[in-house]
DNA sequence: TTTGTTGTTTGGTACGACCAAACTTATCTA
DNA sequence: TAGATAAGTTTGGTCGTACCAAACAACAAA
């Protein structure tokens, strides 16, 4: 083999760091699919498993994507794929009520604070946008699945306030995770009224930059919410 | 036993769902080790690479522990190792200057929360506790390796208050990723000693039942060591 | 009993081969 | 000519084998 063989270093490592810069650097624009294994093989003066091991590993990391039979395809995963990574990691954590209590608990802190924050530094432009999504409310109030959309949609605009791409995917983790025992759930018109009152008050206390009570009446929402599903968990 | 293969699936996918059962139902009990590669081989009749992709699979999602030359040992991962791993996919988040400012920001607005917590919560015991790391911060203002220890132990107070595991592993994480930009840094007793007067006025602020204090010092507190490690930033 | 040596096990790396799915083209039919 | 069909090519998935080096186990020597 013409290659310097360096110990300490395996081919499989030094293939895969050199996959990484070239998608982190842009050489490789997301989106774009990885040459052909058997080319990256004579490239590099390596074999096939090597290529194999450092696509795999990329895989695993969500630098790739890797439909079988399909040509890995680049990927640059922000904050939303490292959540859906943890997902996978951290499932069997959520197959107990008291994992999913956990991380309920979590968003309600989270999601307090965040209204606080609403309550004390929203711009008029997060207000206008909150009084839209409240109007989005009252009109699917008798549709389930429009309501629960534009439910995610009311609370998802707290996370956008701090203009930091962490909290957005923190929303969607919260939702992607909690959604499905909130599924079992039946949802009434009456229950999406109630919901959407909640909501209102909560719009107020932001107006009239109560902190305090803004943060009172999300908790108080939030919980009655949990206390709504906690009797239908099946796990 | 015979493996079923099932058309469509990939033999690796298979096993390493076969071997993922087996962890978290119990059935490979925490700490236990692996059989053999060689073995697995012949009891799921497939080859060495197949059994090697699943291994590295269920490596990377934390279900295994995989020291090079030693058989995988099996691991329930908890909240932590769940946060490790996610460390390994959004480890080039975290090395851009925005990457580090969205994190430390993260940490700031929980942090602040759960000393606002503390102030309107705290028992009388997790008050003892916090005095008594006052006193571990002043003991060791002259050491620099040990003050940052009591620095990081005072901290954690805050996230043991909720009694969610969640927040520990979060604490864990912040210091665990942020830690390597503030070793850059030069510490002196002099800044020590203004570290710890600041824990000192946030605790009297929680003791005096004064959330709006407590936050803001710690807020203080924590924007202006961002200030003192921003420079030294190279990346 | 302790230490050093040796043989075996086992994981790490690598190569080449075959298969089946996807892709490409060339051909045939309407 | 256009579209469907069939043959050939590319390419990822799997497999068997081989070799190496570190860990392990058994044994011999001090």
């Amino acid at each position: 083999m013409a290659s310097e063989k360096k110990a300490g270093t395996r081919a499989a490592d030094a293939l895969q760091k050199y996959l990484e810069e070239q998608i982190l650097s842009g050489a490789l624009p997301e989106g774009s699919v990885l040459p052909p294994e058997r080319e990256l093989m004579t490239q590099f003066e390596t074999s096939r498993t090597v290529v194999r091991e450092a696509i795999t590993s990329l895989t695993n990391r969500g630098l790739l994507e890797n439909r079988p039979r399909f040509r890995p395809v680049v990927r640059k995963p922000g904050y939303d794929a490292a959540m859906d990574a943890l997902g996978g990691i951290a499932r069997h954590l959520l197959g107990t009520k008291q994992g999913v209590s956990n991380l309920y608990e979590l968003r309600i802190f989270i999601e307090s604070s965040l209204v606080r924050q609403a309550a004390t530094h929203a711009t008029r432009e997060h207000i206008s946008k909150l009084k839209e999504a409240l109007e989005v409310n009252l009109a699917a109030i008798d549709d389930p699945v429009a309501f629960d959309q534009s439910d995610i949609a009311f609370h998802s605009i707290f996370y956008e306030i701090p203009e930091n791409p962490v909290f957005p995917a923190l929303h969607r983790t919260f939702t992607a995770w909690l959604s499905q025992h909130w599924l079992e759930m039946e949802r009434t018109p009456e229950l999406n009224r109630s919901n959407y009152e909640k909501h209102c008050a909560i719009y107020e206390a932001i107006l009239e930059r109560d902190p305090d009570r803004a943060e009172k009446l999300l908790k108080a929402h939030l919980n009655s919410s949990w206390e709504d599903v906690e009797g239908t968990f099946v796990f």
